[in-house]
DNA sequence: GTAAAACCTTTGGGTAACCCATAGGTCAAG
DNA sequence: CTTGACCTATGGGTTACCCAAAGGTTTTAC
């Protein structure tokens, strides 16, 4: 099957095979006479163990590595172990700072909402930003950002 | 002061001041002579309110709306309780994404812990992995994926 | 006085996981 | 034989910065 029809089935599009074929993370075959990309029934699953493992947290870099280990007879299941058991707390810390933020916005909304006779004059929302902590603890990242 | 004096009483590098600069976020003199770029007290103030706002989980190009509205004397703050209002709901489910996530590791390193006899074989993991389902609800994005 | 340290400038490239546009080749159907 | 759907490769964009390089400036120390 060519990109398309690979995609179609796992449910991705085809610029995300392609960038997996990029990344080293699928080995298509190439049709000899025209070049294109030829995928078999082993890259179809290959391509949904990748959906897995991207579910279960893993960068496609990381997914990469597990597959090579995987090619070469290797078990990548320590490292796989190893993986998510140390992002596993990054990703309830990630959860405490988000939750962090939704409380903050929630109160700042609030604030909002309940101004003297309710009227929006629209100037103390951003008062609210000014009279915002400035930081968070210092063993915390900003709120703002994700990935890590 | 100068750039890294500026970076040092906000506690940011000074590299992220340069990189609000290039992003229209702060406007420093020039010191005629060098080139050297000056700020005054008046820009602390705003780059501590763009910590702030940060820590609200605006993005940088948001917070340039604001100071730019702001700049001009309009009130921002109507832009800012809507981006709030409808950035809430996404951080909300983005936290249960996460919280899916954590489970579905856990799961996994419960599921590896709990081996026959504890002999850490390896494989089961991955096909623990292969076992995983494949996709979350239609309407949630995947949950390795941070950002939106 | 001068040399090294510390700081400043701009430019350009990297990060993660794709998405999208462009230009051009290929192919099945009508 | 011409659409239209598909394929290719390349290169640029996204976010919020970080970092290196190359070179000018200022401060500090001897």
């Amino acid at each position: 099957m060519k990109v398309s029809e690979l995609a179609r089935r796992a449910e991705v599009t085809a610029e995300t095979v392609r960038h997996y074929t990029r990344e080293g993370l699928l080995h298509p075959q190439r049709d000899p006479d025209n070049g294109y990309q030829l995928f078999d029934q082993a890259d179809l699953e290959r391509l949904r163990f990748i959906q897995r493992a991207r579910t279960l947290g893993f960068s496609v870099a990381e997914i990469g590595e597990i597959l090579t280990h995987a090619d070469q007879g290797d078990s990548p299941c320590p490292m796989v172990r190893d993986l998510l058991a140390s992002r596993l707390p990054q990703i309830r810390a990630r959860i405490r700072e988000l939750e962090a933020l939704a409380s903050r916005m929630e109160q700042a909304l609030d604030a909002w909402a309940e101004m003297p006779d309710g009227t929006p004059d629209g100037h103390s929302l951003c008062r609210l930003i000014e009279s915002f902590p400035e930081a968070a603890p210092s063993h915390c990242s900003r709120a703002g950002e994700e990935r890590q």
